[in-house]
DNA sequence: CGATTAATGTGGCCACTGCCAACATTCTAG
DNA sequence: CTAGAATGTTGGCAGTGGCCACATTAATCG
């Protein structure tokens, strides 16, 4: 759409984004600001305006990016496993480390308490394409065998609460575990558990 | 303490907090404000700050209170159960229970970055409580030989990242399940996936 | 090309918030 | 009964989100 420098700024809007992004990053979701992203964007306290309605839908896109981004982690860590038991759990350990690694992301995709879905379409979307992503490899163990045939959305939903309470307890700082590497090994062990119950 | 009409206004610490569960209730707690607590109980904007130290003070004395309705939940519903897997059965269904009936509760409890931790001990105090209560039933089983012996921290916090994800997904209403009832069929599915895994 | 129009960015404004300071009132001790 | 502590009030400041009218630049079309 926007190649060449198009407007005044330049590109505003991603500048924005990636301001935005940076700003959660330093402050948490809650002390974000929209003029001092701005700010940071060295445009006016009113700039933003045009690139986002106000504050959640700029919350919205940094949600949808952040979704776009867990869906290529769990695709991504999936590849190269030869068992479709092995890429659920590398699926599901791509789910923890990506909240471990962008915690801001995390909690303003999961957080708001569902503006968020209803008023942009396109965070919804996205969501549903990471859901849908945990959901066909569960399928597809399900056509090998290795799971047991019943509902395919009600595996995906108990292994999606699985991964997602560990994320939540983990970037709030419930569990007792200090390094990422801990952390992620005690996923593996839930994983481990709830796969070879069933295997 | 303050058992007969103490000072001015009576008990505005209890007020103020009852107030302040009521507008979380309506409006979030992202929307919620001092001054409309304030105004709610009655008081100038500024009477609430001889009674918390700021606005995070007060989202803390909120989450105590949650913490202790929680650990009362867990132990009420384990009563009386004769199993001991029941019991963990029964304190992991009132853990989403609670967490559908005070969503607003849950939501301070747990979504603060940890602010809450550090800086207000009482609330981290109920929070150890409650995890304890879970722990205290893993134990017992552990006991009876109903679940492998093993760290049984480690066990309880599989436990509750399991219901913690299921009741976090719920009120943000990210589950495609409508009522509680179904929600609770669905938290009761999980839970009998992981005993039976082990029994 | 040149002028019109839409897209983008700016400064000013309002209601509101959290929190601080100074002051007023009421309770409790000595 | 009085001094001092506890509680509540008024006023104020800086900062926020969101609206408005205005300025400036880019895209379009004669």
């Amino acid at each position: 759409m926007r190649r060449r420098k198009p407007y005044h700024h330049g590109n505003l809007r991603e500048a924005l984004l990636e301001a935005a992004i940076r700003l959660i990053a330093e402050v948490g979701p809650a002390g974000f600001t929209l003029r001092e992203v701005a700010r940071r964007a060295g445009v006016s306290h009113n700039a933003p305006y045009r690139h986002f309605r106000d504050r959640d839908d700029l919350m919205a896109a940094v949600a949808t990016q952040g979704f776009r981004e867990l869906t290529q982690a769990m695709l991504h860590a999936a590849e190269r496993q030869s068992s479709c038991l092995d890429r659920l759990k590398r699926a599901g350990l791509a789910y923890v480390t990506f909240a471990l690694r962008r915690p801001e992301h995390f909690t303003v995709m999961f957080d708001g308490p569902t503006p968020v879905k209803t008023k942009h379409p396109d965070s919804a979307q996205e969501a549903d394409q990471a859901f849908g992503t945990l959901l066909s490899f569960v399928k597809s163990c399900q056509d090998e065998g290795r799971l047991p045939s019943g509902d395919p959305v009600e595996l995906a939903l108990l292994a999606w609460s699985m991964v997602h309470g560990i994320a939540k307890l983990a970037i709030t700082e419930r569990l007792p575990y200090q390094s990422k590497a801990d952390i992620l090994k005690f996923a593996e062990f839930v994983i481990d558990q709830s796969l070879a119950a069933r295997a």
